[in-house]
Parts: structure tokens; C-alpha cells; sequence
DNA sequence: ATAATAGTGTCTATCAGACATTATACC
DNA sequence: GGTATAATGTCTGATAGACACTATTAT
């Protein structure tokens, strides 16, 4: 018998082995800022991502994504769940695998290959938490800041660009506007989390098109009472505006038809 | 100073270390075969993954994805490069990360960390390389066989089935349907890719669409001679067919408009 | 002539895109 | 009444979807 096939001749350090498998996570938020206005309008919202400033070498006192390193008794997805947790205090949001940085030398401590995730998160459930810990040591920057002014560690800007990309693609291709808003939302707050995540859609007829194309039948359903009577909100508007929820159907898209 | 900012603190050995991190390839191509008729006619194709009779412990002699372990002075894109010539001969095709694969005891050899790639590449490539090696070795499966008919070792049953639903989700999205292409071909080559890889989609007014509405426009062009005059193949068909080579460009789709 | 695949005509309903207009509130 | 946002009307041209029809070759 061939000696390759057997357990006891497999030896798992005959090689070396990377000396870490970290989990970062770029955590989204859509930041809502009330206006001072005369009249009732709806609040400014603003993409932000999560960062921590460093306390420990490397890259010490540079701002990076939080993150950390994952366990032999957890998969990568747990990892990300769990520092989530950890380190920005958010339970069960949005979470998605986004990629895999493994640039040799990309971490000075040594082999260590990077997943990074990306979460979603209401901003509600941030305040609550950033009141709750060292201020200084937490930030929420915009995409631009955090692109193009701060001097993150390690690879982080292009984790971040990555997932910037990547939440722009699926913000216009799939319902995960719903995550940044509550069950029952205004087509204008719609259409406006969605230009947050994505400033060059435009779409003048975006009321029309969403509520009575045949095509996008199933994305979206009108609030009913319970006497069947539309419901409609003035919270953000004089003349009160329907409301609307998702509905699972994602239509399938394609360059072809 | 505190004393975790201090690099010679640091310790990469105080935790568990993974104990390996490979990549690992699904390599999918579309077999042509040509069919006896009467007059001439498109050669069948049909989608297949390539896989490898394991010859060592843990697993051997069950069908497994081709792949191998990373080392530290490369990327995992560089790991998946090397594999794929190493175990199949193929250099240089269409290589694309998917996702990674960690839980838990998915690997009886230890901590291992499994990243999935794809790849993409025409048959004439393979042919050459099968015919130089052991031929027991190397096998070619069509998705419902790998899915439904084999054992397969690891978890990689569920790699080939995300694999699956990405490929089928790109080929509708993007224009990857020209690694399985030459660099000219006809639109029925096309819509016979297409169909290969996304059984159920169905479009009658195909040649319509591509060619004359101006929403696909950049996405084709027709294939001209020297003297602007349009060319044309019969290879596959009596009447001639006109040729087309892809553009660059890819529109842009979303759900909303 | 016949068969086979490529490609166009044609018709209706739907949709896109651009503006104008009306509707419903608050002030 | 004035103002702000929600929603509909309306018009033109483009597209979708279905089916019939014509075009170009090999045999």
C-alpha cells in the first residue's frame, strides 16, 4: 500500500502554515441627519463605515477595520459574528463574505491571510453602543474620508474599496436597501437610501416605474389597515406619502433580455 | 508604553494557527461534440467540471477538486494559478475567487482553510493536456453528475453546487460567455454558451434584441474586412451567419430602473 | 426543389423618458 | 393663499413578445 494513504504518515507541519486567518469587517451605516427646515423634510442620510483606531503595534494609532483572529472551533462567518460583537457591540445584522486578502507581507506579524466581511447596520443600533465605550477609540467616516484622507493599516483602504463596489452593486441589483430602513418606508426614503449608497442613480420616474411596471411585479407591496385601506405616512412629507414593503422577489437580471 | 505597542511583545505561536490554507479550483468547460446529420450544424455543448481521483489520505479514491496549498511568498490567486498548472496543465484562463471554506472539521487533516476558485476554459486547451497524463487521474463531469451521481470528498459538493450559481449568475450579468468562445462567432454560438450554462434561459427574438436595441449597444459589434464589408461563416450552418466579437462594455442593471 | 438555419416584418402591449399637471397636506 | 412633497397625466419613441415570413446556402 501506498504510505501517502495512510493517517498516521500524514504529518500537518511539514510545511509551514500561515500563522493567522483574521476576520475584518467593513461595517456600513447610513447616518441620518435631521434638517432645519420650515417645513417637515426628510433627514440627510450618509454611507459611513466603522473604524477603529489601533492601540497595538502594527500600525498603532492608525485607524483600521475591526476585526480579529479566528478560532479552530468556528467557521470564518462565526469569527466575523463574534468580533462584530466584540468589538463594536452590533448582534446579528447583515453579514456577508466579501473576500480574501492574502498579499504576502500585507501584515507585518506575519503569514496572515485576511477575510474580509461586510454588515449593514441601522444607525440606531450604533448609537446606542459608541455611547457605551471609549469615543475616541470609534469613528463613523464617509466613504471619501475613509478612501481618501484617513492613512489606514494594512490593506484596509482596499478592503474598503472593495466593499464600497461591492454594497453599490447589490444596493441597485437586490432589496438590501431594506436593511437600511425600517419595514415600512416612503418611496422617497427608498430612493433615497438609495442614492446614498449609489449618488449617480438617477431615475426621474422612480415612484412610476416601481409601483406599475408589470416587470417589477413583486418587489415591492403597498401597507393595507386592516380593512384594506392603503396606510400612508406624513412623517417626512405635507402631503402624506404611501407606504410600502419588501417583498422577496428579486427579479433575475441580464444583458441579454 | 504600553506594552503591546512593541513589536518584539508580539507572539504570532500564542494561539492556535490554522494549519494550512489552499486554494481550490473548479475548473469549468463546455465539451463540444459534434453531432452526425444530414447538412451542417452547431456541435452539442454541455458544461463540465473538472476533477481529480485523490490518490492520498484523507479521501483517496473518491473524485475531488483540483487544488493545493498556499506558501507564503504567494497570493491565494497566485496559489489557485500554480495549482491549476501543477494538477491540470492549463495556463493562464479566466480565474476568479469565489468564496472560502471553513468550518469546522470540513477537513480530517487539521485546522484547514479552504479557498474556492473557478476558472473558465475552452476545450481544446484540456484536450491537449489530458492526452499527456494518466488518464484514470482526470476526469470530466457534467454539473448534474457532480451534483446528484458522485461521492465527492470534502465538502466540495458544495463548492461545485456555489461555483454553479455563480458561473450561472455571471453568465447572464456580464460577457465571461467569451472564454468559451472564439474571438468571432455567430449569435446562435452565443445563445448555445448561454443556454449550455443557464439551461432555462429562453429568448426567441435574440438576434433582435442583441443587435438592435440601443440599451445593448457596446456590448457586441459586428465583425467587418478590410474594405467595411460585414463577414460571415458558414461553418456551422448553410445559410452564412454574420460574425460577431464582444465590446468592452457592459451595461450597467439594477432592479429599480 | 427541399431542407436547414439566418434573419426581417409586423402587430400589440408595455415601457422609457421628459415634462406638465394635479393632489394633499402644513403654514 | 403659498409652499412643499406626492402622485398622476400625457405624449413620443423604444422595447418586449409572439408569430409569420423572407433570405441564403448545401444537397
Amino acid at each position: 500500500m501506498n504510505d501517502q494513504n495512510e493517517q498516521s504518515n500524514y504529518d500537518v507541519k511539514k510545511y509551514r502554515t500561515p500563522d493567522g486567518a483574521p476576520a475584518d469587517i467593513v461595517m456600513f451605516t447610513l447616518t441620518k441627519r435631521e434638517r432645519k427646515t420650515v417645513t417637515k423634510t426628510l433627514p440627510l442620510r450618509e454611507l459611513r463605515v466603522m473604524l477603529i483606531r489601533r492601540r497595538a503595534w502594527p500600525f498603532a494609532g492608525k485607524w483600521a477595520l475591526p476585526g480579529g483572529f479566528s478560532r479552530d472551533d468556528e467557521s470564518l462567518y462565526e469569527t466575523a459574528m463574534r468580533e462584530l460583537k466584540e468589538e463594536t457591540g452590533v448582534v446579528g445584522r447583515h453579514l456577508e463574505y466579501l473576500s480574501v486578502y492574502s498579499d504576502p507581507g500585507r501584515d507585518p506579524r506575519g503569514w496572515i491571510i485576511s477575510h474580509a466581511f461586510f454588515a449593514l447596520v441601522e444607525e440606531e443600533v450604533l448609537e446606542k453602543r459608541q455611547a457605551a465605550d471609549d469615543a475616541g477609540e470609534v469613528g463613523l467616516f464617509t466613504i471619501e474620508e475613509a478612501l481618501e484622507e484617513l492613512d489606514l493599516g494594512f490593506d484596509h483602504r482596499d478592503i474598503i474599496a472593495d466593499a464600497y463596489r461591492r454594497i453599490q452593486e447589490k444596493m441597485l441589483q437586490t432589496t438590501i436597501a431594506r436593511k437600511f430602513l425600517p419595514q415600512e418606508f416612503t418611496l422617497s426614503e427608498l430612493y433615497q437610501v438609495i442614492k446614498a449608497v449609489v449618488p449617480d442613480f438617477e431615475e426621474p420616474n422612480f415612484i412610476r416605474k416601481i409601483t406599475s411596471t408589470r416587470s417589477r411585479k413583486g418587489i415591492l407591496e403597498e401597507v393595507r389597515d386592516e380593512n384594506g385601506n392603503p396606510v400612508s405616512s406624513n412623517q417626512y412629507s405635507q402631503r402624506p406619502a404611501q407606504l410600502y414593503r419588501f417583498l422577496d422577489n428579486v427579479p433575475r437580471l441580464s444583458i441579454y433580455s
